[in-house]
RNA sequence: GCGCCGGUCGGAUAGCGGCUAUUCCAGGAGACUGUAAAUCUCCGGCCUUCGGGCAUCGUUGGUUCGAGUCCAACCCGGCGCA
């Protein structure tokens, strides 16, 4: 079976230095060459750099990376998108007889290539959201009750987004299918997942934040609403993209200060990790380290992929 | 020193004398199959056999069948006047 290395953590853990690093020290070793596909659910939009931390072509450094920039930033990427393009790149990858690591924090977007997950045919139905989304959830969820009891039974029935999707499936294929992930696995794959302490982690969050103000998130989420040619992005839009640009784009409309952005941003970003820390405890299968055990990784992805 | 205002959970805040002391934030735990940096849920004084039990609104007294709420004194903070 082919082999799969994936670099996951929470955010500000470390991740894309340790993915270029593991891939120069891999080279070479049962694969001509590694190439990293990024898993992050926000970097695959172009324009949006600095807020989300995208690997510049120096930090790169000679390693090739995939699924960044895939995406105007106008339309809405989705885990199905992902999948699909992610899954080209590693066969690309793959007959290149090069080794694909994937390396991000989005765990949805990690567990639909690890788990092989398979979602149901319906694609997103733009008019129908847009009508559902008047009801109030219990309304909603009534609804689902009586269309579909067995999916009702397990939704969160307060998430008015996973009962609007719910519905949507049902009225375009009459049920919502049950998650069938028994199909075998597609890849031999080993995650390493990169640990560190609350305290270092908010400490890296919040240094993190500060020098990305530093060398220009504000003018970036600027030019993204307001580029020197054509119509940028709405604040609406740039809200919903979630932390970074959300509270830039308050803070751009006078909502709040500079420094409440500052402030709250940094206890933001800090329970964004937490929920992603959340997601990755349940998977007993991802072999945890700290940054510094980088021998210990290294030693461990070579004996994986020999 | 006098006058006024205020003291309720880590912070902020609600609370006509009556039922289970409210809400928000921070904090903690968790969910997640086409928005996942999104969205959503639970906990939150102590004890618990999970049914409940015992507390608690600056302190001490008092009034009352009943006080976070009324009264008095004291303590603390803010403002005003000296």
């Amino acid at each position: 079976m082919q082999k799969l290395l994936v670099i996951l953590g929470p955010t500000a853990s470390g991740k894309s230095t340790l993915a270029v690093e593991l891939a120069k020290k891999l080279n070479g070793l049962h694969a001509q060459a590694c190439e990293v596909i990024s898993a992050d659910s926000r970097q695959v939009y172009k324009g949006l750099d600095i807020g989300t931390g995208k690997i510049t072509q120096k930090e790169m450094d000679g390693v090739v990376h995939h699924m960044l920039d895939v995406e105007n930033p106008k339309n809405r990427f989705d885990i199905t998108k992902y999948q699909k393009l992610a899954k080209q790149k590693i066969e690309e990858i793959l007959s290149r007889g090069h080794l694909p690591i994937i390396c991000g924090g989005t765990g949805f977007y990690i567990s639909s290539i690890v788990n092989n997950l398979s979602f149901p045919p319906v694609p997103p139905n733009k008019k129908l959201r847009e009508k559902l989304s008047k009801y109030s959830t219990e309304t909603l969820f009534e609804k689902l009750e009586k269309l579909d009891p067995v999916r009702a039974s397990s939704i969160d029935s307060k998430n008015k987004i996973r009962l609007i999707r719910a519905l949507e499936i049902i009225q375009s294929i009459g049920k919502v299918p049950q998650n069938s992930n028994t199909e075998c696995l597609s890849f031999d794959t080993l995650q390493i997942g990169i640990e560190t302490s609350p305290e270092k982690l908010k400490e890296n969050i919040n240094k993190r934040l500060i020098s990305r103000i530093k060398v220009g998130m504000i003018e970036e989420a600027e030019k993204l609403h307001n580029p020197p040619t054509g119509k940028g992005l709405s604040w609406k839009r740039m809200e919903e993209l979630g932390l970074e640009y959300r509270y830039l784009a308050y803070y751009l409309q006078k909502k709040i200060t500079k420094e409440e952005m500052i402030t709250k941003l940094q206890t933001e970003i800090w329970h964004y990790a937490k929920r992603q820390m959340t997601w990755f405890k349940k998977d007993k299968r991802i072999k945890w380290f700290k940054i510094e055990e980088k021998d210990d990784i290294i030693l461990l992805c070579k004996r994986a992929i020999s």
